[in-house]
DNA sequence: AATGAATGAGACTTCATTCAT
DNA sequence: GATGAATGAAGTCTCATTCAT
C-alpha cells in the first residue's frame, strides 16, 4: 500500500509518520546537548516536540531507543560526509589528511553533533552491549577501520609515512587521539578557549599537524612541510563565526 | 572527666568523621563508574556506603557535592604524582616523556579514575560553572598549563624539539590529545580491545610515540642545540612551590 | 467515529476534569480546617480525597496553588453572595446593617470558611506578595473597598450617620473590627463558649449593634431620613451578574 | 540550695540555665514572627539561638514547649502594663478608655507580640486542649474578664454608658472586636497601608472611638465628643517611626 | 550540662509508562 | 493513530529527636 502513494509523500501516512518522528528527534537532540541525555526527560522531549507524551510511544519505545536512533543517524551521515572528502584525493598521504581536515571542519561546523558523540562515548558505550553498537557500525560502515588501516600500509608503501609504523596499531592509536581530542574539545569548548584564548579548532589542527609530522617519512618532512602547514591554517582563518 | 580525654575525642571525632566521609566517598566512587554519574541515586550510594540517607546528608549536601570532592581528590592525587614523576628528569625531553608515560601509566593502573574524569569533562564540565572548576584547578595546580608551556620552550631552545613549534599553542594541542586519547581508551576500555585485540594502553603508548617524533627536532636537533640553552634553562629553575 | 462523540468527550473530559478538581479542593478545605494548612500534608489530601498522589500533581503544582485556589472561590463567593444581600436595601443605613448582618449569617452558616479566612490572614497574607494578593481581589471585587466608602458618604449625607465621620477612615475602621471580630471568633469557636457561655454569634450580633450606633447620627436620624432615598434605591437596581 | 546564691545570679548555674532559655526564646520569637510558628523548624531556632540542637532539648521538649512558654511570658507582660495603665483612671469610662488605649499602644509599639497573639489564635488556640489555656489564663489573670464586665456594670451605674447595655454580653462583643481588629492589623500590616495609605493605628484609633461612642450614654456623648476625639489623635499623632 | 553523631519517619515531587477512549 | 488521564515506583531531602560520651 505505501508503494502506491510513493509520490505524493507530504501527504500519506508515512510521511506523516516520518515528520512526527523528526520533530521528535529535533527535539530530542537539542535537548541532549543542553542538559545531557541522563538529565533529559521524555516529559521535556515530549513538549519540545509539541507532541503528547503517549503520541511519542508510539514512535519509541524509550529514551534508549531515541538515544540510539540518533546515533544511527549521526554515524551514518558522519560515514558519508567523510567518504565524500576522501573521494578526490590521489594518495594515500593526501587521503589521510583530508580525513582528519575533515574531523576539524566537523569540530567546527558541527560542535553539537560531536559533543553527542563524547557523551555517548563516556557514558553509554560501556553500558550498552557492544554487540549492538559492532552491529550498528558495521551496518553503516562495512569495513570498519580496515580502510584506514590500508590508508597506512599505502603511505608505507609509497614512501610518504615512515617505515617502522604497525598499520593496524599506528591507524587506531592516531585515531582514538583525533577522535578523542575532537570530542574532549567539543565538550570542554568554552572552557579551553577561556584557558587558551583562542578558538578551539586551531588546538586542534595544531594536534593534527603534529600527528601528520610523526608519521610521516622522515626526509619527506622536509620538503612538504611549509606546504601542509598552509593549508591547514587557511582553513583556520575563517574563525569565530 | 572531660580534662582526661581531652584530646581523645577531639582525634575520634574528627577521625571518625573522616573515616564516615572516606566509606561514602568510596562507594560514590565504584557506583559513578559502573553505572554513571547521572544514574547513580543518592540512595544507592548510601546503600552501598552502610550508612543512612539521613547521616549521609550530614556529610554532603547533594550529588553534586560528592562528585565535587572526588573531582578535587582525584586532581590533587594526579597533580602530587606527576609532579614526582617530573622531578628527576634532566631536560626538557625527558620530563616531557616522563610526564605522558605518567599518563599512560595512569590508563593501565587506575582506568577507573580517568573514566570519573572522562565522564565528567563530558557531561558536566560543561554546565557546571567555569569559574567553580577554574578556582578548583588554580588551588590544586597554580601554575596550570604554565610549567608544561615552558617545557616545550626549553626544548625548543636545547634543540631537542623542532623550532618551528609555537610554544602555547603546541602544548595545548598535544596535552589535549594525549588527554583525549586517554580518557576515551579508559571509557571505551573493552569495546577497543575488542575491536583491535590489544590491551588499550599500548594503543595509548604508540599515540605518544607518534606525537613525540612529531615534537623532536628533524636532525639538526645537534646543530642548533647549545644556541639558546642557558637562557631558557635557567628560566626553568624557578621551580614550582 | 470522532465525528460521533466530538462534543460528548469535550464535556466528559473537561466535567470529569472539574469534578476531580472539587474532590482535591474539598478534602483539602476540611483538612486546612482540621488540623491548620501547613500541618496538612500532601499526602493527607490525597489519601482523603481519593486520587493518587501523582494524579493529584496533574491539577495542582504544589499546596500553595491549593490554597490559592480556595481562597479564590471564597472570596468569589462571600463577594457574590454580600453583593446579592445589599440589593434590596433602600438606603445607606439599610445597606450597612445588611452588610454586617451577613458577615453575622456567614459566621453563624460557614464558620469553616470563616476560619479559613482566619488562618490566611494571621500567616499567609504577610508572606504571600502583596501584588498577588491585591490581583485577586481586584479580580473579585475590583470596586474594592470604594463600594463601601461611598456607603458611609451617602449615609452622612442623608443624615443616617454621624456627621463628624471621615468616610474612608471610618469604613476601613468598622469593617476591620468586623472582619477582625469575625474571624476571631470562628478561630477560637468553642473556647470562647466556653468562657461566656452563648453561642458566638451572639457576641458578634452585639458587636455589631454597638458599631452601629457608634455610627449612627444623634437624633436627626429620623428627620432626614427619606431625603435621598430614591437615588439610591435607583443605583441599587443595578444587579450584579 | 537555689535561695544561698540568690545574690550572685550572673554566676550561679541557676543563672546560666536563665540565661540559655532566654536565647533560646528569643530566638524562637523572631523566627515565628518571620515566618510562622509551623514553618519554624527545631533546627531554625538552634542555630539562630547558638545552643546546639541536643542542649535545646534539656530546656524544650518540643516546639510546642516553646511556644507555650512565649505565650505565657506574653500574657503575663500584658497583663502587668494594662493593670498599670489602669491604676490612675478616677472611674469606669476613664478605665475603659484606658484599656482600650493601651491595646492601641501595643499595637503601634509592640506589632511583632500582638502578631505572635493573632497567629496563637488563628492555628493553635483550636487544637490545644482548651484547659491548659484556659488553665494559663486563670494563672495569669485569675479574675479573667470579669474585671472588665464589672467596668460596664459600674458605667451602666454612673450613668456614663447606656442603660440597655448587658454588661458580660457586651463586654465580650467589645473586647472581641477589639482584639480581633488589633490582631487582625498586626497581622495584616504593610497590606492595610499599601490600601488605606495611613498607618494601622490610626485606623485601629477609629475603631476605639467608633465602639466607645457606641457604648456611651446618648446625652454624655454630646458633652465629651469633642474632647475625647482630640485625646485620641494627639497619641495619634507620633506616626511612622 | 553539653554536644557530636545518628537516624526513622516521612514530606514533596518527578517520571516513565499504560490505558481507555 | 492520537490523546487525556492516571499512576506506581522511586528519588531527593528534611526534621524532630535520641543516644553515647
Amino acid at each position: 500500500m505505501p508503494r502506491k502513494k510513493e509520490n505524493k509523500p507530504a501527504h500519506t501516512y508515512q510521511a506523516h509518520r516520518e515528520r512526527q518522528r523528526r520533530r521528535i528527534l529535533d527535539a530530542a537532540w537539542k535537548l541532549f546537548d543542553a542538559y545531557g541525555i541522563d538529565r533529559t526527560t521524555m516529559a521535556e522531549i515530549t513538549s519540545a516536540s509539541g507532541v503528547q507524551p503517549s503520541t511519542m510511544y508510539q514512535y519509541f519505545a524509550n529514551k534508549e531507543d531515541i538515544v540510539w536512533a540518533i546515533l544511527r543517524e549521526l554515524m551514518q551521515e558522519v560515514s558519508e560526509r567523510s567518504k565524500q572528502r576522501l573521494e578526490g584525493a590521489p594518495n594515500a598521504m593526501a587521503r589521510l589528511t583530508a580525513l582528519l581536515d575533515f574531523m576539524a571542519d566537523e569540530l567546527e561546523n558541527n560542535p553539537v553533533k560531536v559533543r553527542f558523540m563524547a557523551q555517548f562515548d563516556a557514558i553509554y558505550a560501556r553500558d550498552w552491549p557492544a554487540k549492538r553498537l559492532l552491529t550498528l557500525e558495521s551496518q553503516i560502515n562495512p569495513e570498519g577501520f580496515g580502510v584506514f588501516t590500508e590508508l597506512i600500509r599505502e603511505g608505507i608503501a609509497d614512501g610518504s609515512l615512515r617505515p617502522d609504523l604497525d598499520p593496524g596499531l599506528t591507524m587506531h592509536a592516531v585515531m582514538n587521539a583525533v577522535i578523542g581530542a575532537q570530542r574532549r574539545l567539543a565538550s570542554l569548548g568554552e572552557k579551553v578557549e577561556l584557558e587558551y584564548g583562542q578558538p578551539i579548532d586551531q588546538l586542534f589542527r595544531e594536534t593534527i599537524r603534529v600527528l601528520l609530522i610523526g608519521l610521516r617519512a622522515p626526509e619527506a618532512s622536509k620538503t612538504r612541510r611549509s606546504h601542509k602547514r598552509k593549508a591547514v591554517h587557511s582553513r583556520t582563518r575563517k574563525r569565530s563565526a
